[in-house]
DNA sequence: ATCTTTAATGCAATTTTGTCGCATTTGTTA
DNA sequence: TAACAAATGCGACAAAATTGCATTAAAGAT
């Protein structure tokens, strides 16, 4: 099942790169000049998890938001970052700080999702 | 607005001592046995929650589930824990380990949602 | 340049999760 | 026991995300 390069692909890793941020796929619609669907969008996303491009971030609005991985982005944080949620400007960032935790014995895990809220530098 | 003690109440955080874990409405819902309404029990644990009996933890399923609190809990775990999901089990639970973290300078916290997914200790 | 294969898309329907308005019921207190 | 307001049931609704299926369009082969 080899990737094939689509504009939608293109447009919605633009958008991603350009914003800096997590965006949620009504956002990136918004942000894509173009008239993609829904679905597509939800789709190319998924994809691009699967591939690593992207990682994504499940919010406490149970919404999920989509970020650059390492690989495709120039800022060095790595993927088990905490990410910020401002109250204010409802935005979600990768913070550089990375969770570090211990787990009891015999627990092993495989993936990490940790948000923090509050309120962003911007809005302070 | 004094709160009441209902039998719904009751039921909810019986479900909830019993279990000794964090459920999800449908979890909560399938295990009492009673006819009680979905949008009932929602309201009971929204309402526990704002009362500080409950606290709320989403997923990354993206759904909301729902752990006793410290002061009702005879565990000494407190609420900025991290919470563990099970793959194999699938079940989520809160862990002892307290999250550290810092953030850059003029960001604030004022909530944290730390999920940690993998296989708990009796599934390994 | 054209054909072929199959990944990608559009559309509509569906599922899941959670909330809300409103009429009715029921705890609680006087 | 009466009265007030919190709690409930019911139905409708909203938002987020997925899925089936027919159609379109990349990418490599001819």
């Amino acid at each position: 099942m080899k990737r094939r390069n689509t504009p939608t692909k293109e447009a919605v890793l633009e958008v991603l790169k350009t914003a800096g941020k997590a965006m949620s796929q009504d956002a990136i619609e918004q942000e894509i000049h173009m008239d993609i669907n829904r679905a597509t969008i939800y789709r190319v996303l998924n994809r691009f998890c699967e591939d690593g491009v992207l990682h994504r971030i499940v919010a406490d609005d149970g919404k999920q938001y989509f970020a650059l991985s390492d690989k495709n982005d120039n800022n060095k944080v790595s993927d088990n970052h905490f990410h910020f949620k401002c109250l204010a400007c409802d935005t979600i960032e990768c913070l550089p700080n990375k969770v570090s935790f211990t787990v009891p014995n015999a627990y092993s895990v495989a993936h990490m999702n940790c948000v923090l809220t509050g309120i962003c530098k911007d809005c302070s």
